[in-house]
DNA sequence: ATTCCTCCTACATCATCATGTAGTTGCTAG
DNA sequence: CTAGCAACTACATGATGATGTAGGAGGAAT
């Protein structure tokens, strides 16, 4: 491969930190962009040093790595963000793959490992410690299953915010007066609601919008 | 690593069998336990041959691997199961994972990282063709967020189903007819429900009861 | 034995819901 | 102009829900 993979480090420990750089130097693969102990500054860094892998510590000062990938996710979505952390517990995981962390790998992983990881990430993989991958398979395995698809159901804009207001588990005396119309005319709305929806009771109704997200 | 890996091959494809079956056999590190144009023998299979992991096609006649990999997760859930495919949607990737497979390979994957895949598995990792492993990392990021953790709700056993019918939308006369106990039973223990929930109204518990996966 | 917990039952009463009937207004399309 | 749609309103009536009061039975723990 001709083109070497930039790398950023953002690691507060600084013995750490100069392994790191010193790994990185070693290999004619890579060229280190840049090396900081926190994250505070990252856009401006990543927008003039322009890495293509940034290795992302999470316990750090000022601001987590955690808040920082969803920054730089957003502005530099090209940006490849691997963690490189100790922390193996769900929600670290959880919350750094939704911000946009590509790569997750545990402290404890060899040297070696570790390009091999920024490597990946750097071609479109996904470079994961094994167990943090077990762990998000779990987490992918426990999420609710898709709402089941069923048939469009064409509420007007009243019967929706009515539905909706219903699902918050207001009377009908309290939708009418939060939206200003009479009680008689929330019931008509209700019974338009049935009608569409093919429901007998306030309860079915509020079941069956939160079941399949009709508002 | 002196323990041979034990894999066994599911693909209707019998020279792409052929030439997987010769490759294992290959390499001193694994030991191939049976190589088979269907799964519709699984589990006596499995539970004869006794295999680490097993390399599982999906399209194949009588029963897809998909299915075959929910069967072998429940009868066996310590064997690991890599998905070998060409299909790369969404849907396929979810029901695999959901079904219990650690990976996920595309057949264009060359040999050399097939046989790395399969030690991954034996090793405790999730092997992912790197396009199939940035898709699920996408669909894991468009999970809803887990309910919010709201205080632990101690319901009774009788309370529970009560709720649960409510959510189905029963009314009292409905519930008192199903369980077999009086109508005003059941308004006992929905009052109790009312009272632990800290809500008013039937809606109100049916919406909490949805929105935070109390039953 | 008593107490506590869970489940069960009945009654009374008021509040709210579900349904049907009837009518009005404003807007848009044919 | 008419017809259709959406939103609005009112009334009547029976059904159902919410709440309070009162009591009983069975099982477990003290």
């Amino acid at each position: 491969m001709a083109k070497k993979i930039k790398v950023t480090l953002y690691d507060d420990n600084n013995s750490l930190r100069k392994s790191l750089e010193q790994l990185i130097q070693t290999y004619p693969d890579f060229e280190l962009t840049g090396s900081y102990p926190n994250p505070l500054h990252i856009l401006d860094n990543t927008k003039e040093k322009k890495p293509d892998v940034i290795l992302m510590d999470i316990d750090m000062p000022g601001m987590t790595g955690i808040e920082a990938v969803e920054l730089v996710h957003k502005k530099f979505p090209e940006v490849k963000v691997v963690m490189q952390t100790v922390f193996d517990e769900d929600d670290k995981i959880f919350q750094s793959i939704c911000n946009g962390a590509v790569g997750y790998i545990l402290k404890k992983t060899p040297p070696l490992q570790i390009l091999d990881s920024i490597k990946q990430a750097s071609e479109g993989g996904a470079p994961m410690t094994p167990s943090v991958a077990i762990k998000i398979l779990k987490m992918f395995r426990q999420q609710p299953p898709p709402p089941e698809e069923k048939d469009k159901v064409d509420l007007s804009s009243r019967e929706t915010e009515i539905l909706s207001a219903l699902t918050k588990g207001m009377s009908y005396k309290m939708i009418s007066e939060e939206i200003k119309i009479g009680i008689d005319t929330v019931r008509f709305h209700i019974k338009n609601i049935y009608e569409k929806l093919h429901v007998h009771s306030n309860t079915e109704a509020v079941s069956r919008a939160l079941k399949e997200g009709l508002i």
